[in-house]
DNA sequence: CTTTGCATTATTTTT
DNA sequence: TAATGCAAAG
């Protein structure tokens, strides 16, 4: 078959059109189900089907599973066969596609040298950033409630992504807007990063930055490599990350061809930074722009569309645009009010189990909140009923204890400064080295001969791990790590919650081994890179037969046939922290919509009289949400009274 | 040094 | 509610 049949047929002709634009500046205004992803893979394979290399190409997403999705998807354009992760590098044949962050760790383990950053760099997660400064505001003696470690990771944040800016006087009146002792921590801490060769997610992006700007060459090296770039999700991008993109894409008047995607309306992420005003001032940032917008819907039904137009419609900073669908109205969308958040599931688990009776699979069917504590209700509810579900998010995998413990290990292999992840193992499992032995050691003090023997079993790992790691593939080296430690019989204490450890435990080994076929340093380095990197909602996966339940935010870029979207509140969606800033306000409408048009077919939407929230029953009115939804589109129901809560249905 | 038990406290969304 | 911190006992 004519493979042009293939990238080309079936696009409408707004798609075809930002598919073939292959030249100048162009932006795509992709309102939800519109066929984004669509355009653009096949704009991809479209590319390569007009001779440019795909090394000449570059895409950047929101997740990593995005990410995985498009290098499928165009493979299957292509019909080349799918690459698995550490396929990427090794085989030229695809395009680069990653989230930023990664591309941030792809540029700096290459050209990080010129401004002093080793190769083997660690990356720290939030958590671990939050430790490294918890530790320092111990160490200085400061008082703890009043540089509380999250907010003062914040506020680091804030100051280090505000330095991109350049914005001198800004940046001054910032600094003095924080008592002397935050730009004490913020030294120290960017000290010790230096020293532990540690980059946090901040410098993923900074650091990049700062490599494209301090040396002309490199830009200039991969400006020359990446003449078509793609950017999905771009009202989500922060400031630094628009930086980088206008870096990578020269001049506005150059060559190069860029071309950015994505959607005001579902902007849901400017609590992280997030500037939507990004996409808004795309037209200005590149003169020559062509503007094509996509606003037919092939995901949701009439009615589903009209109930999320209406809900967007009240907010006030966004881009008018008119989504419409060929699809049937289909069902009115039910509203329950139930009594509290158990009946409130129980009425959900029912209804699953109703449209089970009908013929509809579990994975079709997705359950979604605002704030992960609304899972509890949901989990036990579906326990009690015997329904499969998903869980995405929440207690994420890489943040579990253990596979943080066993992570330590592997990275303290493959960076032996790496003191963050010493200091969470030297002691772990115990072997009688405690805070003060072992700030003894960190500060290289002399060490009795008692204390230095207790240490040495520490040292003996760590020495054995290091060499490991040089020689052995990653899943060889995980296993030697918790073997040596004595982590295994330590997890495995004989109790239930031991053996779930173990399986935990077990789950990263079979990861580990998906990079086993590297040679041994890159393959943990890869492994390390992947596991600092992915997200939960990257490991969705479709072929389970269950109900999904996760956040709304997690479930963004995600469509299900039916979709229970529940918590409609005030307090708890809107959430209360947003309730008197119009502009967070904003945002929970956004979320809003973005939670109605997940769904196909079915909408729900639920919410409850009263709600247990961290052991405290509140009573909360209806969501202003529900009453912006057209009365012709919903059928409300009573709330139902009978005692289910306890039986099976 | 390690374990235990009590008290406190902080509660949004996550690459 | 659950996660953490802290003090005291083992």
């Amino acid at each position: 078959m004519n493979p042009m049949n293939d990238i080309l047929s079936n696009l409408n002709p707004a798609q075809r059109e930002a598919v073939t634009t292959i030249n100048g500046p162009l932006l795509v205004i992709a309102g939800a189900g519109s066929g984004k992803t669509r355009v653009l893979t096949h704009r991809i394979a479209y590319l390569i089907s007009q001779g440019i290399q795909p090394d000449n190409i570059l895409a950047v997403t929101f997740t990593n599973k995005a990410a995985g999705e498009m290098k499928e998807r165009v493979g299957n354009l292509l019909k080349t066969p799918p690459l698995s992760p550490y396929q990427r590098e090794a085989w030229g044949g695809m395009p680069w596609m990653g989230t930023f962050h990664a591309l941030g760790v792809y540029l700096l383990r290459r050209d990080g040298h010129h401004i002093g950053i080793p190769r083997s760099f660690t990356i720290l997660d939030e958590d671990d950033t939050q430790s490294v400064i918890k530790r320092i505001i111990k160490e200085r003696q400061l008082d703890p409630k009043q540089f509380q470690p999250a907010r003062v990771r914040h506020i680091i944040s804030a100051l280090k992504n505000n330095q991109s800016k350049n914005k001198e006087y800004e940046q001054e009146e910032e600094e003095l807007r924080y008592p002397k002792e935050i730009t004490n921590i913020y030294q120290q801490y960017e000290k010790e990063l230096q020293e532990t060769h540690a980059l946090d997610f901040d410098d993923l992006l900074l650091k990049t930055v700062g490599l494209l700007h301090a040396h002309p060459d490199v830009l200039a090296k991969w400006q020359a490599q990446w003449r078509y770039i793609l950017v999905d999700e771009y009202q989500d991008t922060n400031h630094i990350q628009y930086t980088l993109t206008k870096l990578l894409s020269g001049p506005a008047d150059s060559e190069h061809n860029i071309m950015v995607v994505g959607d005001v309306d579902q902007a849901i992420y400017s609590w992280r930074g997030a500037d939507f005003r990004n996409i808004l001032s795309f037209e200005r940032d590149w003169p020559q722009t062509k503007l094509i917008t996509l606003e037919q819907n092939y995901r949701s039904t009439g009615i589903i569309l009209e109930a999320a137009n209406a809900v967007i419609q009240k907010n006030k900073e966004r881009k008018e645009k008119n989504l419409w669908t060929e699809r049937a109205e289909g069902p009115l969308l039910e509203i329950n009010v139930m009594e509290n958040e158990r009946e409130e599931a129980a009425f959900i688990a029912r209804e699953i189990t109703r449209l089970k009776r009908t013929g509809a699979k579990l994975r079709d069917m997705a359950v979604l909140y605002r704030t992960n504590a609304q899972s509890r209700a949901l989990e036990e509810s579906f326990l009690r009923n015997s329904i499969p579900y998903r869980l995405i998010g929440g207690v994420r995998f890489y943040e579990r204890k253990e596979i943080k413990d066993i992570l330590a290990y592997v990275r303290l292999a493959a960076n032996p400064r790496d003191r963050t992840s010493a200091r969470r193992v030297i002691n772990t499992p115990p072997r009688g080295i405690g805070a003060v032995l072992a700030e003894k050691y960190f500060a290289e003090k002399t060490l009795s001969p008692k204390e230095q023997a207790r240490l040495d079993t520490f040292l003996g790992i760590k020495k054995n791990l290091e060499t490991a790691y040089t020689t052995s593939a990653p899943s060889e080296l995980a296993h030697i790590a918790i073997i040596q430690s004595g982590y295994e019989t330590y997890l495995r204490d004989g109790t239930p919650e031991g053996e779930d450890r173990w399986a935990n435990a077990e789950e990263l080994f079979s990861v580990t081994s998906a990079y086993d076929a590297m040679d041994p340093p890159q393959g943990t380095d890869a492994f390390l890179e992947n596991a600092a990197l992915v997200s939960d909602a990257d490991s969705i996966d479709a072929s389970a037969d269950a109900v999904h339940i996760m956040t709304i935010h997690a479930a963004k870029g995600l469509e299900f046939e039916s979709v229970f979207a529940t918590g409609f509140e005030e307090g708890i969606f809107p959430h209360t922290l947003s309730i008197h800033e119009p502009a967070q306000m904003e945002e929970e409408r956004r979320l809003c919509y973005v939670a109605l048009t997940r769904a196909r077919t079915r909408l729900y939407l639920s919410a409850a009289q009263t709600r247990a929230i961290y052991g405290e029953v509140q009573w909360n009115e209806p969501s202003r949400f529900l009453r912006e939804i057209p009365e012709h589109l919903v059928q409300l129901q009573q709330p139902i009274e009978t005692n289910y809560l306890e039986t099976e249905i």
